[in-house]
DNA sequence: TCACATTGTTAATCTAGATGAATGCATAGA
DNA sequence: TCTATGCATTCATCTAGATTAACAATGTGA
């Protein structure tokens, strides 16, 4: 990972930010938006739907990508909000820059392989998603992201396993009882 | 889009396979998986869950990748089936041509794009599994793939969008009724 | 320091969608 | 051609999780 960090800072349009806790880094709507790479800290993405119900899409803590793909890729305004929930260290890279400049053949390289890992996460929530039930999908999070839980507030970890905060209470009480 | 094709058909080591309806192209537990990429036709992708019950993650018609992209990023078996729906062809790379050989930097990038819009997919695929309801789930699909419900059974489309063939045949009920 | 917001918990009720079963239709294979 | 298997539909019932609301504990900012 140390490599990519290097690579990531030697991109001389790279630019570096120190976001604190609760800042937002990108707003729904807002067009160009940006490819951000966690070195240091933990940012989020998350939607608000009609109904004002905010929905958690990604976690992002340090050696991890987090950009609106979809809004990027159909050159779309933003659907995500990207906001800071630990003070961060942010590398912050432009959509020519990630893929269409002219970067090393390495660069590419590792800029894909961030890609394909953050891709390969959406794969196995989609199916989980599909196919396991709330306290699965909790039990499978813990797993997964065992540090997480002591860093954010157990309504966001309801809202990104697609619960309410009420539930994922419940199923934790029945899962104290239980041992 | 036939850029794209022209490319991946230029890669030496790519092959060329034309599989027929029910073929199946890559199974769960599988090593080596490969990722295809679908010039004429239609593939899908899906897991089979403990209960036995089949989920689909993906289709994929002309233009379109299919991988098991998780499974590839952390070197593990398969999860998932990948198998054909119409009669196809098939462009078919491993791992190491697509994004760690000495392609072209263009053909990088194409393959980038390709992961990209991928990616978008799936972003769009969660943001729908947590927030909408089956109703507007299904009409969303209608819309960005209008030509698919004439060509795939309903059951497989009750089981992209996560429902029963049950649930899906009372949702479509409703609508024509309310036409 | 006090007012006030935010978080987590519990409990009562409601509902979207699952499950299970029966029926008619269409397609395929001997 | 007849039979069997898969597909879509409908209905009755069940349940995971949503909704609403009340309350305690903890932060937080003026």
């Amino acid at each position: 990972m140390e490599k990519i960090n290097e690579i990531l800072t030697l991109d001389s349009n790279a630019k570096i930010i120190h976001p604190k806790k609760g800042e937002i880094l990108q707003r729904e709507n807002e067009l160009n938006s940006k490819i951000f790479y966690v070195k240091k800290g933990l940012l989020r993405s998350f939607t608000i739907d009609e109904k004002g119900k905010e929905h958690i899409f990604i976690f992002a803590s340090a050696g991890w990508l987090i950009a609106d793909i979809e809004s990027q890729e159909f050159n779309q305004p933003t659907e995500l909000f990207i906001d800071c929930l630990e003070k961060s260290e942010v590398v912050v890279l432009d959509r020519a820059n990630f893929m269409l400049s002219n970067l090393t053949e390495i660069q590419l390289k590792q800029n894909a392989h961030l890609l394909a890992r953050r891709t390969a996460v959406l794969q196995r929530r989609v199916i989980m998603l599909m196919s396991a039930s709330a306290k699965e999908r909790y039990n499978r999070f813990l797993e997964s992201y065992p540090e997480l839980p002591n860093r954010v507030p157990q309504r966001m970890i309801a809202s990104y396993l697609g619960i309410t905060p009420q539930a994922l209470s419940t199923i934790r009480r029945k899962m104290v009882r239980k041992n």
